[in-house]
DNA sequence: GGCAGGGCAAAGGTAATTGCTATGCGTGCT
DNA sequence: AGCACGCATAGCAATTACCTTTGCCCTGCC
């Protein structure tokens, strides 16, 4: 009998690709997941993850169990909560605009899987809200806060740029590009301001849309390191900020993302 | 986390309505099961079985998790044969006219619940089968047959019959009876022949057919005592004979039913 | 090239869970 | 009254599930 934790584990080590990650999620060590897994794979007879040296690859055999068991699980999951009559739980989510929301879905998601009757209502508004990703420059005082981690600033560049292939990149070499703005960003003034202004192509109004400017080929930015993980990236050292979350539910999901 | 396990056993006690029962589909011990749905009863804060002298109850409560989890534990109990790609697996029955099918349905539900791409097809031929159910006086030879109990042998008679309040029955008594037949029974020659033949009302192919002549009033009939649950029923000691099951898939089935 | 960080696996120890047997008690049937 | 059956309790054994520590490898950074 296939128990219901080792498929729990399973699952998110499935979304994430990382056995860690996975553990993070639902409150066990890693060696636990490790464990789980192992014994999933001795069970079933076949490998559910390729172990190679750069990351986790899912078997087809993988792909089928994850597809095969998710609702089922998800379902049992939550059985407990929808017998007790659990009222529906609304969660009001902030993503600042300089903020990138794919950091914490991961989260939001086994949190979902987990709570019978949630809904995540996304907000505008930092201050009225449950949970709020946002950088500590900008956080509202009276509330109760949480770091998650501190994360360098770098130069998000179109993967064809010719900047893209150098090992390094300094200040004066980005004087002549054309800059996309992020007015938005509480340490804008920080970064931006502080290296060229006239060759500024385009004012963005939060950091998806900038990151699809870039992806395009209109001009350079300053976000981030994390930011630029899908247009191809240089970095060079200008800064560091800390992201933080807001109360509510939010000590559950620091749990899943930060260390 | 509510596991797989005390909702396996939950499942057929909610089912059978008895925990022995429920332990025995699950090849545990009725302790276990006991103590499964005690803690389940704990965790969610409220009973799911009204413990009364004569049986168990059901509370609301029961009821929908009942209908909440079955899907989802049975999808979950047969995910590994699933992944495994095991081939529908046609599993034939045959059930003898003289006996009573309700009898082995719970094995055989139980049995469908943890095997995946399982069918049942039943059939009238004893010998080319997977399991029987049969009266030990016509097992053949070569097959190898588990005796499963032993059952006395009881009047069958309608619920509204002036004998069905009588404490007891002489056999002198039943001399005037009309009689329903049983042709298809190995024992009937023991049984019918050896009382009356001459006011004989009918002859049926099978006993569930007998049984609804039985409640409808038009005669009495011999049968085993288990026979008589649903007709009002007073018994008279005749005879005894053995219930048994074929191989196969048999002795899983023997460990649901059998003591 | 050297160093730090992150991720996975292996080993050893601990604690909780799960199951069993044995027993007692109350019912119902004979 | 005696017997069979079903549930609950108690005491006990064994598995398991988990944690921490450690080591190794890869990657990214200086």
């Amino acid at each position: 009998m296939i128990e219901l934790n080792p498929l729990r584990y399973f699952i998110s080590a499935f979304e994430t690709k990382t056995f860690s990650q996975a553990a993070r999620e639902n409150s066990v060590s890693q060696p636990t997941v490790s464990a789980a897994i192992q014994r999933l794979e001795d069970r079933l007879g076949a490998a559910l993850f390729q172990r190679s040296k750069s990351g986790l690859a899912p078997t087809p055999l993988a792909t089928r169990l994850y597809h095969d068991s998710l609702k089922s699980v998800a379902h049992l999951a939550t059985l407990e909560e929808r017998l007790q009559d659990k009222p529906q739980q609304v969660v009001r989510v902030h993503c600042a605009p300089d903020m990138l929301l794919h950091k914490i879905t991961p989260g939001l998601n086994s949190l979902r899987r987990m709570t019978a009757n949630l809904v995540f209502n996304f907000t505008e508004d930092p201050l009225r809200c449950d949970i709020a990703y946002l950088a500590d420059t900008c956080v509202p005082d009276a509330h109760n806060f949480i770091p998650l981690e501190e994360e360098p600033f770098g130069v998000a560049l179109w993967h064809m740029h010719p900047f893209a292939k150098l090992p390094g990149l300094h200040l004066t070499g980005i004087r002549d590009q054309p800059l996309i703005h992020r007015p938005y960003c509480p340490n804008a003034d920080r970064v931006d301001l502080g290296v060229i202004q006239t060759a500024a192509v385009a004012r963005a109004m939060n950091d998806p849309q900038l990151l699809d400017l870039v992806a395009a080929g209109l001009g350079i930015a300053f976000v981030p390191l994390s930011h630029c993980k899908n247009a191809g990236t240089r970095r060079v050292g200008i800064s560091h900020r800390k992201s933080v979350f807001a109360a509510g539910l939010a000590q559950k999901l620091v749990n899943s993302i930060g260390q």
